[in-house]
DNA sequence: TACTATTCATAGCTTGCGCCTATACAATAT
DNA sequence: ATATTGTATAGGCGCAAGCTATGAATAGTA
């Protein structure tokens, strides 16, 4: 059973005739007998009584009717939705981010995101990269909101914005109240380091290490919130981004950059190379991209 | 769009690959992926993303799965259900009676119709053997169900039975109570004409011309009820179908054979020669042959 | 009643599309 | 690195749908 034998059929019913129907559907009158005889054998039943100048429908053709003509609305149907219902922005993403982005971003962008998108389905994993990058890579995961470097070849990143690390510290330490800050410096304090699973942790390290300089680390957390916390009780210094300095400062807290090397990570979104990113992976892109707190803000 | 393609998508969906799907649909995967690039193009989106070994679902093609998959049931229902409808009786049928069989026969025809195809919309018409040939022939009605002669050569006919015709005379006049009754016996008495409108009034007359009677008629009706009733009161004898005796009686009346020369009318299903006589139709016209009365009661 | 016009079916030919095989290319597993 | 698995591309083949021409039969008309 073909489409277009319905399409014939249905066009025979609504101009009662072979000869309209086929000019209807732009082919010859032999080319529409020979299909609605294929469906008919097809079906096994006649489905039009042959008057010789006329046609009259058998109970199978009745029956036939409202069959075909749902098929072909559907048929249609798909060609008209499938377009607009993504226009209208349906259908669903996955997205990941790593936890020294999202307490920044992840509620602002889910209330931006639902609001512009109602009818999307969205579902958010908070992970480390190395596990972002993995789920990218199978496909579990549409977008992945991380820093760089990422080395995934089957990955394309796509910079959302560079943002900067300031030295925190409480009042405890001068530093904070200095005018301006030296590299060389920040191992004159007590720091408070960032567990290396975390991408920030590598970071600062790397930093560190090209820097030259040799931090005194005096402790080791596996959070964000953590370092901040210990910073503002006056156990050390440490390097945080610019967005938590914008979006959830600590009164108690000093946050500074340093004058001489700025060290900066790159906010990016990852998305697997071959897969196709979907209107709803840009839109939801770029509201990250405006949410950020130290692009929103500013 | 074709009904294949939708076959081969939801193919791929469900094994996850376009390998085995191709296996699956018994063709090569060459073509496969041809049809589903195809597809593709006419709606517009990728369906799949490619990945090189694996493919996933996009945002579209997700959205085709249960449309493709209704399609496709749908289909398969066509061929499933319309056999089947027809051989559970479903569909319609037009009929059509003369109003000289009718009486006799309309109701428990009706009746046993019901019971037995409980699923099908009967129409029936009550009509003169000339308007129903006519409907006969646009196809207005199914089957006819009438008396010889008919003439028209679109129609065929299926004999159904052939019924005597009586003489119906009341105990006012002696041939009531005769042995045997001669044709020529008809012109000594009063005679009930039925209207000519109806072939058992033109078949009486024609029956009388070719046996040389010359009816001394007293009264023309144009129902076969009011001939009874006339002949109950004693105005005249007539000629009546035999299924107006078995069927109802009045019993002032008596009901005789001739016995040299039997008045008959065949009762026929008349049908359009080039339609293709329906289940339904089959049916209907066996139901009419054994709840005729002189059949049935026989 | 014969003639004409209309309509569907059939026959024979043409063409395009779906299918095939072979092969290239890419990703994953070993 | 190599082998294996899986999809895309290229080129050729055959069937099925399309077309034109014609036949058959009905319905309207002179």
């Amino acid at each position: 059973m073909e489409i277009h034998q319905l399409a014939y059929f249905i066009a025979i019913v609504e101009t009662g005739s072979f000869s309209k129907a086929a000019e209807r559907c732009s082919v010859a009158q032999p080319s529409l007998s020979q299909q609605i005889k294929k469906l008919e054998t097809e079906i096994g039943h006649l489905l039009f009584d042959r008057l010789g100048r006329r046609v009259v429908l058998t109970n199978a053709g009745e029956m036939l009717i409202p069959k075909a003509q749902r098929i072909l609305d559907e048929v249609q149907g798909i060609k008209v939705d499938i377009p607009s219902d993504i226009e209208e922005g349906q259908g669903s993403l996955a997205v990941g981010f790593i936890p020294t982005i999202s307490p920044f971003v992840l509620p602002s962008v889910i209330r931006r995101f639902s609001q512009e998108f109602p009818q999307a389905s969205l579902e958010v994993h908070e992970d480390l990269t190395e596990d972002i990058v993995q789920k990218l890579v199978s496909a579990e995961l549409d977008v992945g909101i991380t820093s760089l470097p990422i080395k995934n070849k089957m990955l394309q990143t796509e910079e959302l914005l560079t943002e900067t690390l300031l030295v925190a510290s409480s009042s405890k330490y001068d530093i904070a109240s200095r005018a301006s800050i030296q590299v060389k410096e920040l191992d004159d304090f007590p720091f408070i380091a960032l567990n290396e699973v975390h991408c920030l942790g590598e970071q600062v390290q790397s930093f560190c290490y090209q820097e030259e300089v040799d931090l005194s680390i005096v402790c080791h957390t596996s959070q964000l919130s953590t370092v901040h916390k210990c910073v503002a009780m006056g156990l050390g210094i440490s390097l945080v981004p610019q967005a938590l300095a914008i979006d959830d400062p600590i009164e108690e807290v000093s946050y500074r950059a340093i004058s001489d090397s700025l060290p900066q990570r790159k906010i990016v979104a990852a998305t697997h190379i071959k897969r196709h990113r979907s209107y709803l992976a840009q839109q939801f892109i770029e509201i990250v991209r405006s949410e950020y707190p130290s692009n929103h803000s500013a």
